[in-house]
DNA sequence: TTGAAAGCGCTAACAG
DNA sequence: CTGTTAGCGCTTTCAA
């Protein structure tokens, strides 16, 4: 079931019916119609492979995510997969925390034309592309980034959100506010520990003994365990700035458990405004990134790279907000 | 870059240079260290465009999911991407649910020979690619099936694993035992709804007035809605059977807000174990699939269909597991 | 064990 | 406006 097929069917050349498929070239209605009819009669459909080696583009875009049953990635992955399909791309998707030699299978992907770009979350995966020929390799980093590497990014500004976050807090009158997690290795906590050491400098405070606390990984149990340790510690914080959710939500564990209230003895904020954050109670006041937009953002500046290799290496910083709920 | 460059460093023919990287025919050991040697010199790597027309295939496989949000989903996708992976296949990634036209996207997806198969998550989507041309398209239903549609299919055995939740919740004494959702659209709504019937006749026990209750979605939201109705009748039930983890951490906070306890005065089972089941207080007691394997299982029947597609058409069931924690 | 050559199905340059 | 034709880069006969 190919071109050929159509074009007897329809009485005319391949040429034609590809000028028809592909809204190319000029063609007479009525031949536009045979064409079409036929095409139709036949039920055909293109194939993609061909037309992919003749012009030298799968359409599709390799997304890396460092770990799909984070939810925080969702609502990118979302965004991505609605903008790339309204360009006409399709979007293959790995976890490269599920794969250990992963770095190796998509720089091999990106150099064998199986797919035409790449929009890297991972953290990891960043590090290890940047490596690379940079500028070599068709991709963009999302939400972790370094603003000079020379390749395209789009993220938010991690420094003055926690910032934001902070001076929230302050203005709720919260004086000894720590922080849990900051790790170095990954410039989104780098920058929200600097956005953090900002806000409590501006205001003429310091951080708790011990704060900022780095997490193992940023999930309930580290959360649960840092809070409580933090807890611990005299003159007892007032305020716990956590940089991930699930942190947060572990956080409010653990002052429920020291027998303190959520927010009058502890304050708490997250980060990322994760579905889950409106199950808990007190609902958790967080920091929202515009999860939906960024891959929005991301997959359109990729495929303008795509269809246009010259142009100048940008950035895309979007607003970030805080979500005032009932932990602070 | 191609083949023909190789070929020229190394002082051989492409034949000779397509053997190597595919380790098919015989090619002498000093023949094929010049090869090697050419192809890592010149950093070459097979064109997947190419190779793909020529061999008839993208081995590439279509995963539609309802919502990619719903982190339900990303334990099974995790087990299809890794297993995909093993097998030397790539993952495309729909959210059926972001396109208000996906369904002719993906069958067209199919048809272009872009993939090579699919594994449909989506019960909308099952519905309508049951209706077209059954088995012509090669495609493997999850999680969602219908065992006498003639497509292979993997999934649990929804009807008994609600019996054993029902009959755990009777074993702890409970009697008035209400089900939130069973969406008859859904055959897995369908089916729990059935095996919370059985159970409780089984028992000699009739459901509460107004049970079960279908959910608009089955989300936090709906959860805390319809057990909240579902309290306010008299007399009151003593055990909550959810269909899905969100609409069971809604219960709890209903059951909550009416000043009663879980699960003394009402016991909650959700299904599903999600991440969050552990961060709610108190722990959510839930049926558990076995999700990875459920992934790895559907990727593992597609890939062997398309190996071989005279194979009979099967059925997977996999088992179910009753959770334990401290909500019932 | 190797090479020459056909051809996968399509697009695009060119000719008419 | 339409058709002929040359490849895209690879795999795979077939012949040597």
């Amino acid at each position: 079931m190919s071109i050929n097929e159509v074009a007897r069917e329809a009485g005319v050349s391949i040429a034609t019916v590809s000028r028809v498929i592909n809204n190319s070239g000029a063609v007479r209605a009525s031949t536009r119609e045979k064409v079409e009819a036929a095409i139709n009669a036949l039920g055909y459909s293109a194939n993609r492979l061909a037309r992919n080696l003749r012009t030298s583009e799968s359409r599709l875009i390799l997304v890396l995510v460092p770990d799909y049953s984070n939810t925080f990635y969702a609502g990118i992955v979302q965004g991505i997969d609605g903008e790339a399909r309204r360009r006409g791309y399709h979007m293959l998707l790995c976890d490269t925390g599920a794969d250990p030699d992963a770095e190796r299978t998509y720089i091999e992907l990106l150099k064998n034309r199986m797919v035409d770009g790449a929009i890297c979350l991972d953290p990891d995966s960043v590090q290890s592309l940047l490596g690379e020929q940079p500028r070599a390799l068709p991709w963009v980093a999302c939400c972790e980034f370094d603003p000079d590497s020379g390749i395209p990014w789009v993220g938010i500004d991690n420094a003055r959100a926690a910032a934001d976050a902070v001076r929230f807090l302050i203005g709720r009158g919260r004086r000894r506010i720590a922080m849990i997690g900051g790790d170095e290795r990954f410039m989104y906590a780098h920058e929200r520990r600097r956005g953090y050491l900002t806000a409590l400098a501006e205001a003429g405070l310091t951080p708790p003994q011990g704060s900022p606390l780095d997490t193992f990984s940023p999930d309930f149990d580290d959360g649960y365990r840092l809070a409580a340790r933090m807890l611990s510690v005299s003159p007892r914080c007032d305020a716990i700035f956590a940089v991930a959710d699930p942190l947060a939500v572990g956080a409010m564990q653990a002052v429920h458990d020291a027998g303190l209230r959520v927010p009058e003895d502890v304050a708490i904020v997250g980060f990322d405004n994760v579905p889950f954050a409106t199950m808990v109670r007190p609902r958790l006041t967080t920091v929202a990134q515009p999860m939906k937009r960024l891959g929005e953002n991301a997959a359109r500046v990729l495929i303008e790279r795509l269809n246009d290799p010259e142009l100048p290496v940008s950035g895309t910083m979007l607003e970030h907000d805080i979500i005032v709920r009932e932990s602070a």
